[in-house]
RNA sequence: GCCGGUUUAGCUCAGCUGGUAGAGCGGCUGAUUUGUAAUCAGUAGGUCGUUGGUUCAAGUCCGACAACCGGCACCA
């Protein structure tokens, strides 16, 4: 009988566990669900797992599934439970709180390993396929995620419902290794980093900077479209900022800051909104210039922890599309909408069609600010906003920021890894801290909603899935250098000159090599280093003033005349707004 | 920050059980003047991440630190 793949892998996982327990009889089981292409299982033991037991574990677990050993489930009391798992802390924890909780307690026996597991699972380990798994890796992972908690030993498990798809999946894996965003960096001579010097800031180059200037460049076009503002506030401020935003106390370890000479704190800043919440609160404001709309392409720095570094998606210092939205109650819900309709059509631009969308809610600690009746609205209008215009969305609980429940939007990466991206956060917080107001109809004082919003995030993370779901293969109007002119011989040089020159004219970049090289050999560096068009000219180039095009990845060429190529060109660099 | 792995030339990497470093590409020089993914020849380039130790001798063994990679935690 077919078995849902989820239903494979997690009767995998425990087909794993029973493995690891011959290997290792001393291992203490925490958990091991299916997860998206696979399944974990956490291990506790003193033995540290290495690539040279991933051969071993998956040939006892082949050995395991070719006997034929059922899976069975069956209901036990709290005692007996205790009694079967006595040496076993973590499932004990498990099982004191189900039955806190009042629930059932299910185990499940496959040969000599039993685990406490709801199920369902296959019925014998013959319906598991043998040879569509494959252990990736083995990583540290905190028992329950809580970094007070002990950190277990994860093994992490490709598998599949058959070989094939294995075998495609780890295909997949592998081209889209060559899309990584730090080495799509070097071949196209983007970025680097001096990890000596300021490990997780980017060094851009000329062609990375240009692409990231039009990144923003494009944002701000869209902006100023909608109505909006655009300030920019200084880059190093006095710590008493932050400690009046609130900042300072949930974040402060996490700033770039030190002392003058005076004595004096300042702080690089972290996040652009306390100097907006400055440039509102000075003067006085209107009920008719609310909703209002200001921003900032803000350079943030934030001392983020070692181990999260990663590439261009998690860096140390980067530019937020950042925006704050003043409105009135009345008008939250509908600005909530624009923005998300605003950032769905720019995704749509980059070609992300598909974003995760999730409404991130309030998680209890000490840190959080507002009494639960505002937190209840808050959440509700978000929510509502959502639910009322037939946005798709997810609820990560306890994902809001400490001021206020935000909407988050998600894109992927090449490996399938998540990362956010643009975001809209209702801030409870700033307003009565900076004692934000405007006038009303009534001439009363009051206080304004305020709404966060970055549209890409970060430029930095937004070009790294950029490039990765491009693989580098950029449109046109997004690529720092759209078009190479490559003369065959240096008899052509001048000619090729020529072209660029026209181009740049027209408001195209562009350039020539003129090394002293075949066409082949450069026509092949050109295309490694992703340049979209090569426009090669020779003898019958010059002759009839015309050139030939070879576009990335097309074997096929064209030729056109000069003057429509340059006219074509212009066209396509230009932003679609 | 935590767990594991890694760190050798600008890049990609090789250097077995310790006996003071190699290749390809790239760079430079020369030849070649090229028609759609690498023309040929010559040549320069490394205190082997940093630091401490073991040893007659350390790229190689041990320790500390840093960075990077994969996870976990964090992510205003």
């Amino acid at each position: 009988m077919a078995y849902d793949i989820e239903l494979i892998r997690h009767s995998l996982a425990h087909v794993m566990a029973a493995a690891v327990k011959k290997l290792h009889p001393d291992v203490k089981f925490a958990g091991g669900p299916a997860i998206e292409n696979g399944f974990y299982y956490d291990f506790d033991t003193e033995y540290r797992f290495s690539e040279e037991d991933f051969e071993k574990i998956e040939k006892e677990m082949r050995d395991l599934i070719k006997s034929n050993g059922r899976f069975e489930q069956r209901n036990v009391s709290l005692d007996e439970a205790k009694e079967i798992f006595a040496a076993q802390p973590y499932k004990m924890e498990w099982l004191n709180e189900y039955d806190a909780a009042g629930e059932d307690l299910s185990i499940y026996t496959f040969r000599d390993f039993v685990d406490l597991c709801r199920g369902p699972h296959v019925e014998s380990s013959k319906d598991l396929p043998r040879d569509a798994f494959k252990i990736r890796s083995v990583a540290g992972a905190y028992w329950k995620g809580d970094a007070k908690n002990k950190m277990l030993q994860r093994i992490y498990v490709d598998a599949f419902a058959s070989k094939e798809e294995l075998e495609n999946f780890l295909k997949m894996q592998e081209e889209a290794a060559a899309r990584d965003n730090r080495k799509l960096g070097k071949d196209m001579d983007l970025f680097h980093f001096e990890p000596e010097y300021a490990p997780g800031a980017v060094f851009w180059h000329d062609k990375g900077y240009k692409m990231y200037r039009k990144l923003i460049e494009y944002v701000r076009a869209r902006q100023e479209m909608a109505g909006y503002q655009e300030i920019s506030t200084p880059a190093v401020m006095d710590r008493c900022l932050w400690e009046r935003s609130g900042h300072w106390a949930k974040y402060g370890e996490h700033n770039y800051s030190g002392k003058t000479q005076d004595g004096k704190v300042f702080c690089i800043k972290p996040m652009s909104c306390p100097g907006g919440m400055l440039v509102f609160g000075h003067g006085l404001r209107s009920y008719k210039d609310l909703p209002l709309y200001m921003a900032e392409f803000g350079k943030v720095h934030r001392y983020e922890a070692a181990g999260g570094l990663s590439g261009l998606m998690r860096v140390r210092e980067f530019t937020q599309d950042d925006a704050h939205i003043f409105c009135t109650e009345e008008q939250l819900e509908e600005e909530v909408v624009k923005i998300l309709r605003f950032i769905k059509d720019i995704y749509g631009k980059f070609g992300f069609d598909k974003i995760t969308m999730k409404l991130a809610t309030r998680k209890e600690s000490e840190f959080r600010i507002g009494s639960d009746e505002i937190w209840d609205k808050a959440e509700g209008a978000l929510k509502h906003a959502l639910d009322a215009n037939g946005i798709e969305y997810e609820i990560a609980e306890g994902d809001a920021a400490f001021y206020g429940p935000k909407i988050d939007n998600y894109l992927r990466d090449s490996m399938g890894r998540v990362w956010q991206c643009g975001t809209v956060q209702l801030d409870m917080n700033l307003p009565e801290r900076f004692d934000l107001s405007y006038v009303g109809e009534d001439g009363e004082k009051h206080r304004p909603i305020m709404l966060h919003r970055a549209m890409l995030g970060s430029i930095e993370r937004f070009m790294g899935v950029l490039l990765e779901s491009t693989g580098g293969n950029l449109p046109l109007w997004l690529s720092p250098e759209p078009v190479v002119v490559t003369p065959i011989s240096q008899k052509h040089a001048e000619y090729a000159m020529e072209v660029v020159g026209a181009l740049r004219a027209a408001g195209v970049n562009a350039r020539a090599d003129l090394r002293d090289e075949k066409v082949n050999y450069k026509i092949r560096e050109l295309s490694l280093a992703k340049t979209p068009i090569i426009a090669v000219v020779g003898e019958k180039e010059m002759a009839e003033k015309n050139v030939t095009l070879r576009r990335l990845g097309v074997e096929q060429q064209e030729s056109m005349p000069l003057a429509d190529f340059v006219e074509m060109m212009q066209n396509d660099v230009k932003m679609p707004l």
